[in-house]
RNA sequence: CGGGGAGUAGCGCAGCCUGGUAGCGCAUCUGUUUUGGGAACAGAGGGUCGCAGGUUCGAAUCCUGUCUCCCCGACCA
């Protein structure tokens, strides 16, 4: 993409509204724009990081065996008078009506419609196990939205849901969405910490938060500091059991705030124990049959009785996650991209647009760098250098070339590292080849 | 939802107390000179001061109401 025909609407000052890092960074960084409270114009550098960020989640879903598909915003209001959510929920569930008075809502959540969906059509338990997700838009009233994207109203989210005949197996669904999240949030360049979530009425250990560690996160986190030391994990057979990784990942010592136990992380050696804020970016639980109860999802049995299926939800915030990356990764400079949800892979800065030699070099490394599969973003404008520089800083590329006169006259160009800033001398060629090597 | 704060040019702000022709910086446009880390000079455009009432000869300024946004807390992907 060429910069001049891009649309990168950026700030130089920070608008008052903004109070963290990731979302100054996003306003200034032209990828969104507030239209009310929590809810904002998703502009095109922005976008294409929501979309980047969308299609890592979706892949390793498939990966996991969960299956695509996609429900409405809008549901009907009777789908949760007969989970008896309509009323539970209060005033964050945002109540439509249409013309002919129904009512309606803006979804905050799917268990209810999905549950409906899966049991008008699913009959044996030959059918089982099932996971069935979508990324879709949801909306909750929050009494105070804030920090940006990562508190909206409006928000994107993945949501999962699975259904298995027996406790046992709905465990084995559990398993195989915690390693899915694992390497999800693996693939998105962060370190994601499982932490025990509370359960509510349905009990057991099955209800895990993801938190990243950022120091603007929303709750408090407690844990062992050998669970940020685990390796990552590789390639992964999900028809394999996968207690171990999950055991790995769980028998060491993390809660947050409000289920710390703070006489059990006290026995951890000191320098072990790790205390920190946390953003909570994906929640999975085992929920039993709650759903499945009142919406009659049942199943005949290979006893042939009808038996209520046993179902788990499982939740990324997609949206979310464009700020919780940012937190996790920015300077003082601007935003510093994960390689794999960086908008464009590299920038080409164009130090003298207008001159012979610079336009010919930066025109052929442009079209080689796509020609080698790779997105580059061009900045062929006529701005003066710092402006371009602080530009590229501020966006945040995790790689930019710089051509100008001076290094032109020895035919190089500086290929530099935005996350460490290191500057490399080098042809043009040799530049190409070092990206896409 | 409780407590606090703010709405004045695209962005950041001053002016309000003490009523009298709406300002500053950045950005934008034009021209000239510049050009390896947010250039300089000269000129120009851009506002029914959130909205509605009221007081007054006169309201950005005082009064009443209302809407919106932000911050701190309690709740949530």
């Amino acid at each position: 993409m060429r910069l001049s025909r891009y649309f990168l609407p950026l700030l130089k000052e920070t608008p008052s509204d903004a109070t963290i890092a990731s979302h100054k960074l996003m306003l200034r960084a032209g990828m969104v724009r507030q239209n009310s409270a929590g809810i904002y114009t998703w502009l095109p550098l922005g976008f294409k990081v929501l979309k980047k960020i969308e299609q890592i989640v979706r892949e390793e879903q498939n990966r996991a065996g969960a299956v695509e598909m996609l429900m409405p915003t809008i549901q009907s209001a009777d789908l949760w008078k007969q989970s008896g959510r309509y009323d539970a929920y209060g005033p964050e569930m945002l109540r439509i009506t249409d013309r002919n008075d129904r009512e309606m809502l803006f979804g905050p959540t799917n268990e209810e419609m999905l549950t409906d969906v899966f049991s008008s059509d699913v009959r044996s338990y030959k059918d089982l196990p099932k996971m069935l997700y979508h990324v879709q838009w949801k909306f909750r009233d929050e009494r105070r939205p804030r920090f940006g994207v990562m508190r909206g109203r409006e928000f994107l989210m993945k949501d999962c849901y699975s259904f298995d005949l027996t406790p046992e197996d709905a465990r084995k669904s559990y398993h195989k969405m915690f390693v899915a999240y694992l390497k999800t949030f693996q693939r998105l360049g962060l370190k994601a910490v499982p932490v025990k979530a509370a359960t509510g009425p349905i009990g057991g250990d099955l209800s895990h938060e993801f938190h990243i560690l950022a120091e603007t996160g929303e709750s408090e986190i407690f844990c062992d500091k050998r669970i940020l030391e685990l390796d990552p994990i590789g390639d992964v057979d999900f028809d394999s059991d996968l207690s171990e990784i999950v055991e790995a990942r769980t028998r060491l010592y993390a809660r947050a705030d409000e289920e710390h136990e703070g006489w059990n992380f006290e026995d951890l050696p000191e320098d072990q124990r790790v205390s920190a804020r946390g953003i909570e970016i994906g929640h999975i639980f085992y929920f039993g049959t709650k759903y499945s109860e009142p919406f009659n999802a049942k199943v005949q049995g290979p006893d042939g009785k009808p038996t209520a299926v046993e179902m788990g939800s499982y939740g990324i915030g997609v949206s979310r996650l464009v700020g919780g990356i940012i937190e996790a990764s920015h300077d003082e400079n601007g935003i510093i991209w994960p390689e794999d949800v960086s908008p464009f892979d590299v920038g080409i800065i164009n130090l003298k647009s207008g001159d012979e030699d610079c336009d010919r070099v930066a025109d052929e490394l442009y079209q080689a760098l796509i020609a080698a599969g790779l997105d580059p973003l061009y900045d062929d404008t006529s701005d003066r250098g710092g402006v371009k520089f602080s530009r590229m800083d501020l966006i945040g590329l995790p790689w930019q070339i710089v051509i100008g006169p001076r290094g032109l006259k020895d035919g190089i160009v500086e290929l530099k590292h935005r996350r460490t800033g290191e500057r490399e001398n080098l042809s043009p060629e040799a530049a190409v080849a070092k990206l896409t090597g």
